[in-house]
Order: structure tokens, then C-alpha cells, then sequence
DNA sequence: CAGGCTATGTACGCTGGCGGACAGCCGGAA
DNA sequence: TTCCGGCTGTCCGCCAGCGTACATAGCCTG
């Protein structure tokens, strides 16, 4: 399951995965260049959203993370449960929001963050999503991850063992100090919390939808 | 009305946007750190989308580019507009997704793409919203648009001139040679192109909101 | 227990872009 | 015409990260 590719950029929609303690990496990919992951899917969430916009077609390369189970529901039955269900609707409008901030989040923090506040945060976020303070992961597929040079990953998650905060062998990571790792992490994982929580915690918000109407 | 913030993130959203000839650029910002354009929006969209996901929270910064005319709808006559429109929906549906494609697109381009193709290529997706080939914009703003230093534009600009792909004086540019400027932009450029007319494109898709119901 | 593959540690020179600074220059205002 | 402020050209040292390469070391397999 590690790395399977769910589905791939451009490809119809043929089922929407619901992870449960695996999580699901969104990758952006141009031509000539290596992916750029810009989102995370756990069980926060869900992979397919697409479908709420009625478009069926898979904007970005779905990685699976971590060796996690996943409920996975055809592309029609979750259209007839969609257009049955106003409040599936709105928790999945919300979340489609959220999943827009953290893509807008991914460019300035690959921008101006250096790799080991993005290290951090990718392991926070992960942790978050994986639900254990170890997971399965190399150097190697980290630098594809956070788009550095596996030397790079190397050095930096060289850095955080050293200070105690993590420890790892041969593909394998063990967080062992969350609140260092959240100090050692850039900015980007509080907003991201932050945001989510801001937006799909309301059960209900002050307007329903077409209340005008 | 240049470089006027038409409303910032976190606020609620009080009016959308249709922009005719001038165009609108987005930023994502974090703390500490500067801004990064991650989307723009000309007569081809329109500032506000997040109306149609319910949600009224502006997701990102909205910067006036050019002195263009736009029109202007509050947000209240707008939503009931959607909600009386199924098929205003279902375009706006279809332009969200574009604008999620357009800002996961953003990291990698950031990434990966030197100075030079990333401002033949802003300078593209300006002149299709702008509607003319000169308009008003200095090295320090593009500096600010491409998350680059203002002298690296100066640099990259003075090249573009001095291949006669573009001319330039105290903050107007002029594009001389588009399929030149073509030539030398990234490929984001094309694939953003195609993907706007691969996804809204179709009058009708194959099934309509719904269908399964 | 040996072999082999994979993961990790580390070093080298290179480069695009940064930060900061300063000078020249253009164009509008007086 | 002159002045002045904003725009542009260019330079310096610097740095994070790159690309590459090679060595070591852990783990699985036979």
C-alpha cells in the first residue's frame, strides 16, 4: 500500500477515499520537473472532493502515506449520497475551502521556509494524520515530499535527532518531542490547524445555504 | 485603483468582483514573511468564489492590478443569484476547481522555474487579462508578485528587452513579441491555459448536478 | 554468517538568488 | 529649466541548497 498512487492528475474520478489512520499525500506535478506535495488528505478529510464541485476529473496525484486503511466508496454512490445529503454538502464545502488555503499555504512556505521548520511540519502533520508517533518513511521519500535533495533531508533530520526531538533508522521516524518539533516548525502548522478548525468547526453557520433565496 | 486591496484574508466577504479589463491578483501571506501571488483573476473569473462553497470568509489577499473597470455585486445579491442559478453554480463550480489548479500549480513553478520564464509568464497571464499590451507595473511590484528581489526583476526584465520580447520605461511595460515571450515562459503558462479550457469548456458535461439522484 | 541491497552520513564545488547599497536616470512639478 | 523623487542598473559578499559522489552501516535473505 506504502506509495501506491491512488489516482493520477487528469484521470476520471473512480471512487473517493475516506483515510482512517493511513493518510493520503496530494502531489502537483508539471511537466519536466519533479511532484511538489501541496496537501495532506487523513482523517480530517477525504480524497475526491472534486465531485462536490461536480467536475470529475482528479486534479492531483494521490500518494498513499503510511500503512493505514482507508474506506473507499465509488464515484456514483457518493454523487447519489451528495445529492441527497444538503449536509454532506456543507461539511464538504468546507472542507474543499480548507483544502484551498493549504494549497495557497504550500508556495510561501516552500519559498521562504528551510528545511528543517518544513521537516518538522511535515512530521507534525503527519503524526496528526497517521495517528502514531512513528511511521514509515526514508530520507529519500521525504526529500520528494518536501521537494529537497535526499542529502538535504539527511542533514536536517540529522539536526532534529540531535536535539532529541525525533528518532529514526533505516526508513522508520519516531517523534519523541511533539512540543520541540512544534517550536522547531515553521508558522505554516499552526495556520493550517488554525484554519481548519476556524472554518469547519460551526455545525452551522450564521447563513444556510441559498438562505437568501 | 492600482494596487488597491479589494479585501483581505479572514474578513468576510462583502462584495465579488467581475473584472473587464484590468484584473486581479491573489496573495497568500504567512506570518513574518512577504506575500506570494498564487492566483489571478481577470474577465475570465471573478473574486469571490468562495460564495459558492458557502463559505464567506475571503481566503486570500485581493491586490488591483491595472486600471480596468470591474464589475461589483454584493455578496448577499449574489448568493441569492446562486441560489436561484443552477447553472450559474455549475459554472462557478467549474471555475473554483480551475483556481485550485491554478494555486497547487503555484509551489511548483516557485520551485523549480528561474526568474526569467516566470516573468515572461506573468507577464502572459497579464496581457490576456489586461487586454493590452502595455500596462502599468514597476520592477519592485513584480518583484513583490514574483516573490523575487526587485533587482533580480531588473536583471531578468533587462534580458527580456534586450531580446526585444518586451520594452519598458519607468513603470510601463510593453509586450513586443508574444509568441517570443511564449518561447521563453515556463510551461505553467500553456498548462494553465489548457487546463481553464479543458474544465470550462464544455457547455454541458456528461452528467449534470445531480444526475444520480 | 556472509552477501547484497538499501538507507544514511558527508564532502566538494557550484549556482541562483539574497540583502544591501549606491549611482544614474527619467519625468513630472515648480 | 531646474529640481527632486521614484525607477532602474549594477555591484559586492553571502548563503541555502543543488548535483554528484563515495563511504559506511543496518537489515534482510540465503
Amino acid at each position: 500500500m506504502l506509495g501506491e498512487v491512488l489516482c493520477e492528475a487528469g484521470a476520471p474520478t473512480e471512487y473517493v477515499y475516506f483515510p482512517t489512520n493511513g493518510f493520503i499525500s496530494l502531489l502537483a506535478q508539471m511537466p519536466h520537473i519533479a511532484g511538489v506535495e501541496v496537501g495532506m488528505v487523513g482523517a480530517e478529510g477525504m480524497l475526491g472532493g472534486q465531485l462536490v464541485l461536480d467536475v470529475s476529473t482528479v486534479p492531483l496525484l494521490a500518494l498513499v502515506q503510511g500503512i493505514g486503511v482507508a474506506w473507499r466508496c465509488p464515484a456514483a454512490a457518493f454523487g447519489a449520497q451528495l445529492a441527497r445529503s444538503a449536509s454532506l454538502r456543507t461539511v464538504l464545502n468546507r472542507y474543499l475551502y480548507v483544502q484551498m488555503l493549504q494549497l495557497s499555504s504550500t508556495a510561501p512556505c516552500l519559498r521562504y521556509h528551510l528545511i528543517v521548520p518544513r521537516l518538522s511540519r511535515w512530521l507534525l502533520m503527519s503524526q496528526d494524520r497517521a495517528r502514531s508517533a512513528t511511521f514509515k518513511i526514508t530520507h529519500e521519500f521525504l526529500g520528494y515530499m518536501l521537494s529537497v535533495r535526499r542529502a538535504g533531508v539527511s542533514v536536517a533530520a540529522g539536526a532534529l535527532q540531535d536535539s532529541g526531538l525525533i528518532e529514526y533508522r533505516r526508513g522508520f521516524v519516531t517523534v519523541l518531542d511533539r512540543a520541540g518539533l512544534e517550536a522547531a516548525a515553521c508558522d505554516c502548522y499552526a495556520c493550517d490547524r488554525a484554519a481548519y478548525s476556524r472554518v469547519m468547526a460551526p455545525r452551522k453557520p450564521a447563513k444556510s445555504a441559498g438562505a437568501i433565496a
